[in-house]
DNA sequence: ACGCACCAGATCGTACATTGTTTGTGGGAA
DNA sequence: TTCCCACAAACAATGTACGATCTGGTGCGT
């Protein structure tokens, strides 16, 4: 029998104390199930555009993606079509398809949506938490203070591992998954670039400031608090991605 | 040549005034095209699956549907696909697929993220709203409550067509497309049941008193108002499914 | 009654034909 | 010479057909 505790570890990479918190959807989320080849089709293309490998609007010849990934063009069209309904990609008739650019705009709309949705999860959580959970969201944050965004792709992983504690058990399934699909995007995004300090500090307390406030069982400052969290999130970023873009212009 | 104003109408039903509002998305929204087969496939079998046409959990073999809209498989497998990644259709491997059933979580779930949004998005709406818009809010309840649930299925389209004249030109473009979806799939879903006299009443009185709230620019209660709303409305469906349930397994 | 082989049916991958788009070239005019 | 347009050839998307593989069930033999 084995655990579910093993199951998480089963990404290929060696043991060690990152693959605790190596980043993994809320249980029941990717149900949707594939057809064998299409479903790692699906995830490395889904890989590519997310991590900046396929640049914005490039276009996705279908036979091109099939010889690179060793198939023929039917699992790589479907893979697009899923792609298409996640929102990943665009298609236009006749033209095929074309990596959906992930701009200001993209990035923002998301983090507005996180804004809306994530004090509500979060306020649950207040409600429900125990004292295993209280312990984790400690450990992590201990471990998020040790590195102390040292390596960032560490802290990204961290501060995910951090929210999905208080996430992940939600019984609004379809709230959640939206989450996880629009962290995995930012994850990506923010990793792109550095915190300020500023941020940095700002991360760690609010950090702090909310197990103290889960403790105390204050679910709605909490939900506030997360608020405030994620949109300092959003705006960061979006202040990044603003001066890298007038960088590139200027 | 065939004038796309004939093809709105070929759903079987007589031209009326209510084409008018016959229900359309947001701008911009569908912008994801499609492969000139696929796009109309697509759309056929997600109607299938709203309508109730299509039952819950039953299988999607493809070439039933191939031969049933005249074409071949492939189409029809790319149409699946895209489906699955809007989370209509749910796969396994080797086994095909299947339709996603809308039982009462599903509609629980997109309830409550609609509490969480659309408030958001009727707040930015009362500091944009025009004079034209304020008018066809009012055209259109007015046609609401001439209609006044005597046909269910054109209080469901111009009730759609009420929010959409508040949500369609928001610039959180994911925030407006999320919404139309969750739209789509309620409204097919409430179409199924009938509006108890308390809630025609709350119904008329809250779309009233919203557009007071709008015309005196009162942003912050017009988004609490839709709040209540919405959940007044999910309340309803959700009881509605929950009887409806108990009679049959009575 | 139980198990195993076999068969029908469906999915999944491959190959190909058709159709529409893009690109590159050449000739003619300014 | 340079610009523009027509035309053609390469290219890629879309639809069709087919074979391999997997699943589930039926019926035969024990």
């Amino acid at each position: 029998m084995i655990s579910d505790r093993l199951c998480i570890n089963l990404g290929g990479r060696p043991l060690a104390e990152t693959d605790d918190f190596k980043a993994k959807p809320p249980p029941g989320i990717d149900a949707i199930g594939a057809s064998s080849e299409g479903v790692s089709l699906y995830e490395l293309i889904r890989e590519d555009i997310i991590e900046g490998r396929l640049a914005a609007n490039e276009r996705l010849v279908v036979t091109d993606l099939a010889r690179r990934h060793g198939t023929s063009t039917n699992p790589v069209r479907e893979a697009l079509q899923l792609l298409r309904g996640e929102g990943f990609v665009i298609f236009s008739p006749n033209r095929g398809a074309r990596v959906r650019p992930i701009d200001q705009d993209f990035v923002r709309d998301i983090y507005e949506i996180g804004v809306l949705i994530e004090p509500a999860l979060t306020r649950w959580f207040v409600g429900m938490a125990t004292g295993e959970d209280i312990a984790e969201l400690e450990r992590i944050q201990g471990l998020i203070e040790e590195n102390n965004f040292a390596d960032t792709f560490r802290h990204s992983e961290l501060d995910t591992a951090f929210h999905t504690v208080m996430y992940q058990r939600h019984y609004n399934r379809h709230a959640a998954e939206l989450w996880w699909k629009h962290r995995e995007v930012l994850r990506a995004v923010s990793r792109r670039f550095n915190f300020t300090l500023a941020r940095r500090a700002a991360i760690i307390r609010e950090h702090r400031e909310l197990i103290a406030l889960i403790k105390a069982g204050e679910a709605d400052k909490a939900a506030e608090l997360i608020s405030r969290h994620v949109e300092g999130s959003g705006r960061h970023v979006l202040e990044q991605m603003r001066a890298r873009n007038a960088a590139r212009a200027g």
